[in-house]
DNA sequence: CGTCTACGAGTTACCTCGTAGACGGTGCAGTAAT
């Protein structure tokens, strides 16, 4: 089928005023949307209330067939879905199919979608992973799929929701109609991982708004907590509200609340292990302006849809750049000025090394890739075989299908290709890929140190992590109020290979170059992640050609 | 990898120190008990 729109532009505008009632498309949406259209893979890395959703919302409606949302979260699928019928649009009209539907609710739901009076369908990885859904999904003939918050396949896929990592697989089951991936941040490597996962055909990728103006960017190191409690609270007596303040652990989301209302600062906390009744009774109080300052662990995050945030501090080291950007990105979505502080301490360190994880054990992946050998079976199956946990399986399935040691057969079962390495040499091969992923995940966590510490500018600084520049200096960070980034940047002279040129390393193989700071140099190689290397070391050793 | 707690040892106080061991985030879905 082929599609004759040969101009874009007015058909978009006027979709969005006729459908949405808007005048205008705003920055950063009218390029993907044309490239969805066009029906090619789209990857769009634009920050969370810059209208992404529109970005597959007013495509939808011109293009034939119904559009698939994948979205990570339930509670953030049930906004959506009602900011959708809010419209009363029959072409808007969205349902879903999810573990808070009963059977019948279900049924209904495809079955609307199959007689065209809903366009959208909202479902979780975990949904398609069973064949039957599947083949429910691809009976609907989609003409379009939208990956929401992307950024899940690489950073939950390969461990907490193991589903993720199957999507590309599940999405070409259901007829593999086009995919756009949405995300609000993205470094390069996350970029890399969510187009080989989900199988992105030649994507164009769309990254716009990183440099967010209205935001001022501030980071302390606090030698002690008692350190850190002050400069908080400074900042809090400063300040208007409401504001998000993240923790490492949940005691400490609970602690850090109490001892804050103690002094008289009206704070609440949240985290993952609270009542879901109760959750979703702060998170309505939080949007209602009734919580001035919530305290919170990364859970809370995904769906706040808030204008009016004026700060986002962060009394920990978030686990990279990638999850720190989209944090503080929460803060004023309005436009108005609001402020980003980060308050560390390098014991914080400690915690997110622990949480990326120790060594994937050699043996049990033998004794998983022998079992494997016996003949097709089911993952439950295999949990009783090997007595291995839900985690940790879905966890190593996705390490040895990632080596060639085991591929999704008919119905739930798994088997072993043909030509698939013996049990032994598949578990050493899918320890040494755990590594390597490791590798990259841990440097991520270097750079969100090596932020922490720069005396650059800020913005520059986030910027070159993600493959973007600007002018220099932001004029809306610490170091370049207090004239640190100038004086970096005098002291700068142009480095020995430009930036984002290709270099490579004789251990590491070939990277990219990204950011010059004070002798130093920041690598982002292709297998190890980031690496930063002194310059005059480079320079005198040859450690670095050019490609 | 760091913090917190419990507990035993060393002293002779209900107190200090050292140390072993537990714990630490993110959510889907399906099942079992009300």
């Amino acid at each position: 089928m082929k599609l004759n729109i040969p101009v874009y532009g007015p058909r978009l505008r006027k979709i969005a005023r006729k459908h949405f009632g808007w005048s205008s498309l705003r920055p950063g949406q009218f390029k993907p949307m044309r490239a969805v259209l066009r029906r090619r893979d789209t990857l769009v890395v634009l920050p969370t209330g810059a209208g992404k959703s529109a970005i597959y919302q007013i495509p939808a409606v011109l293009l034939p067939g119904p559009t698939v949302v994948i979205s990570p979260l339930l509670a953030l699928q049930q906004d959506q879905i009602a900011a959708l019928n809010e419209h009363g649009d029959p072409k808007l009209r969205a349902v879903r199919v999810s573990s808070a539907e009963t059977p019948a609710q279900q049924r209904d739901a495809i079955e609307a979608i199959r007689k065209g009076e809903a366009e959208f369908l909202f479902i979780t990885p975990e949904q398609l992973s069973d064949p039957e859904r599947l083949a429910e999904v691809r009976a609907l003939k989609p003409g379009l799929v939208a990956v929401d918050e992307a950024h899940c396949i690489s950073a939950w896929g390969h461990d907490f929701r193991p589903d993720y990592l199957a999507l590309g697989d599940m999405i070409k089951q259901i007829g593999r109609p086009p995919i756009l991936a949405l995300t609000a941040t993205a470094s390069p490597p996350v970029r890399e991982d969510i187009i080989a996962r989900l199988r992105l055909n030649k994507p164009e990728i769309h990254v716009s708004g990183l440099d967010r103006r209205n935001l001022f960017l501030e980071v302390a190191y606090c030698p002690d907590d008692n350190y850190r409690w002050r400069k908080l609270t400074t900042m809090l007596d400063e300040e208007r509200r409401p504001g998000i303040i993240y923790v490492a652990t949940r005691r400490a989301a609970e602690e850090l609340a109490e001892r804050l209302r103690e002094s008289g600062y009206p704070a609440e906390y949240y985290h993952g292990g609270m009542a879901a009744g109760l959750r979703e009774q702060r998170h309505v109080d939080f949007q209602n302006d009734k919580v001035d300052i919530m305290v919170a662990t990364s859970a809370f995050g995904m769906g706040i849809d808030k204008p009016n945030i004026r700060w986002v501090a962060h009394v920990a080291l978030p686990d990279s750049p990638d999850s720190y950007f989209q944090e503080i990105g929460r803060a004023g979505r309005d436009g108005e000025p609001a402020r980003a502080l980060l308050l560390w301490r390098s014991e914080d360190e400690a915690i997110q090394r622990f949480f990326q994880g120790g060594s994937p054990s050699a043996e049990e992946l033998r004794e998983l890739a022998g079992e494997l050998h016996k003949g097709p079976a089911t993952k439950t199956a295999l949990q009783k075989a090997t007595g291995l946990g839900p985690r940790k399986i879905g966890q190593y399935l996705n390490l040895l299908e990632q080596v060639g040691a085991v591929r999704a057969g008919a119905g739930h079962k798994l088997t072993v290709p043909a030509r698939a390495p013996l049990p032994a040499v598949a578990a050493e091969a899918a320890v040494e890929e755990y590594e390597r992923q490791q590798a990259v995940i841990r440097s991520r966590t270097d750079m969100m140190r090596g932020f922490a510490q720069s005396r650059q500018c800020r913005t520059e600084t986030l910027l070159a992590y993600f493959g973007e520049d600007i002018k220099k200096g932001c004029r809306h960070c610490d170091n370049c109020s207090d004239g640190s980034a100038a004086e970096v940047a005098a002291a700068e002279s142009d480095g020995p290979f430009a930036v984002h040129s290709q270099v490579r390393h004789g251990e590491w193989g070939t990277g990219m170059v990204m950011n010059y700071e004070e002798e130093r140099m920041t690598v982002l190689f292709d297998t190890v992640g980031y690496k930063t290397l002194s310059v005059p070391v480079v320079v005198e050793q040859k450690l670095l050609v050019s490609e």
